[in-house]
DNA sequence: ATAATAAGTTAGTCTTATCTAACAAAGTTA
DNA sequence: TAACTTTGTTAGATAAGACTAACTTATTAT
């Protein structure tokens, strides 16, 4: 009966907090079902989270946030958040494993670490596009070569336009462009594309993009598509 | 006797190590004493430990790694370097709170974070000292105002060891500030400038601003000026 | 060399978080 | 409304990781 709550009833906390937002009702199953554990280990939380106030909880009957529960939960979902967005949305880390990591560090990282985390989060969304591509290219320039740009070669645009040839990872999000070709570079990308149908001429729509990395995001033909650097590196482009 | 470790079991592999690397004999007290744990629990680790082939520990003796469990313990300390150099060089997180946030994350961060959070690293810490100031630069120019510098004067390196230093195009509707100096910008603004008898130490006053841009109405020596923002970006003011 | 102290071990307990099996209440349908 | 299905509960088991108490072996100091 102690107040501090524990990872796994944190997570049932906020597990209950994001269903009451979907649905009107909690049900026991529908947090069973989410978190992947059978239904009795959900009652047992949930005496817990009662017996500490965060929850109330009528036998057979449907569970209910309190006041200090909803606040709780909301604590820890912005700190998922915070997390969740500088993994994906900054380093590009997939969706799906940025997710799985910030559930884990929602729990212990100290928030001086998310202040920090999320500062830096904020540099770089709020960053005009300007800035923003000078960093991208000069971070990817990084990457392909382990040297850094001359900046005033870099500021002045230099040496981002003096070849013709476009490709798909210099775009800027929201635009559009028409495919050229695509090089036979990393693995199957050509054929890939080729299945899906993709031929020179189409229009590719870039949807999202993570400001120093990987994945871009991409719409074709219908198609969401998510390319690594390397490979929208492969595509030559040209604006419409 | 599953072969994969706990997040428990791992932290008891590289104290082990650590230990290792600095004195010859590693002993269960000092095990103990570093995981803040009695020694029966140490004992129960250990055999764990030894039942996978991590460790050889005989009755009484003292323990050793196995080259299987170098090989681990090595591998978990580096990713838990990795997270700390970002966390305590990158984004500037206190050394023990850095320390203490990454030995949580070293146990489960997938590997595709943990790289990207690695290349994030390099690219800071290896960037010469002129690129490294500019960024540097921004982000505390954000940090405090939340805007953003004009990239080129940055990168002109003017201004960039004079924090305190603002354009006019930074300061506030109904504030007032002196003039430093004009750079030499767009067309004739500093002859302009200078022709209507405005030099540095004269004090200007912003009278009006749309809300989104140009322009920019100021009050100079009596008289109303309408600036761009271009122009304003290249007046350089201090506070009075 | 032997008594005292320190270090290590064993056995058994506790807590947290899960599970299965058996049972009970609600809800649905014929 | 009675039978069936779904959902929720209770009881008891298991596993991990810690603990205390009691015991054993090593080390040290007189």
């Amino acid at each position: 009966m102690q107040n501090n709550l524990t990872e796994s009833l944190e997570d049932y906390l906020l597990e209950i907090f994001k269903i009451n937002n979907e649905k009107k009702i909690v049900r026991i199953k529908d947090i069973a079902k989410k978190r992947h554990v059978k239904l009795p280990s959900v009652v047992r939380a949930l005496d817990e989270l009662a017996s500490r106030k965060y929850v109330k909880h009528e036998k057979y009957g449907h569970v209910e946030l309190t006041d200090y529960g909803v606040e709780k939960a909301r604590e820890i979902y912005e700190k998922h958040k915070k997390i969740f967005n500088f993994f994906h949305n900054i380093l590009g880390v997939d969706e799906v494993i940025a997710e799985s990591d910030a559930h884990k560090m929602e729990h212990f990282l100290h928030e001086d670490s998310i202040e920090r985390l999320t500062n830096f989060t904020n540099f770089f969304e709020r960053m005009p596009k300007d800035h923003l591509k000078i960093w991208h290219h000069s971070f990817s320039y990084f990457m392909k070569t382990g040297k850094y740009h001359d900046l005033k070669n870099l500021v002045e645009g230099d040496d981002m336009h003096k070849t013709k040839e476009k490709t798909l990872e210099e775009l800027d999000v929201g635009k559009s462009c028409k495919i050229v070709r695509v090089k036979d570079g990393i693995g199957s990308l050509k054929s890939k594309l080729l299945d899906m149908g993709v031929y020179p001429g189409t229009t590719v729509k870039i949807e999202k993009k993570a400001p120093l990395g990987d994945p871009i995001d991409v719409k074709i033909l219908g198609y969401h598509l998510s390319l690594r650097n390397e490979e929208a590196r492969n595509i030559i482009v040209e604006d419409i």
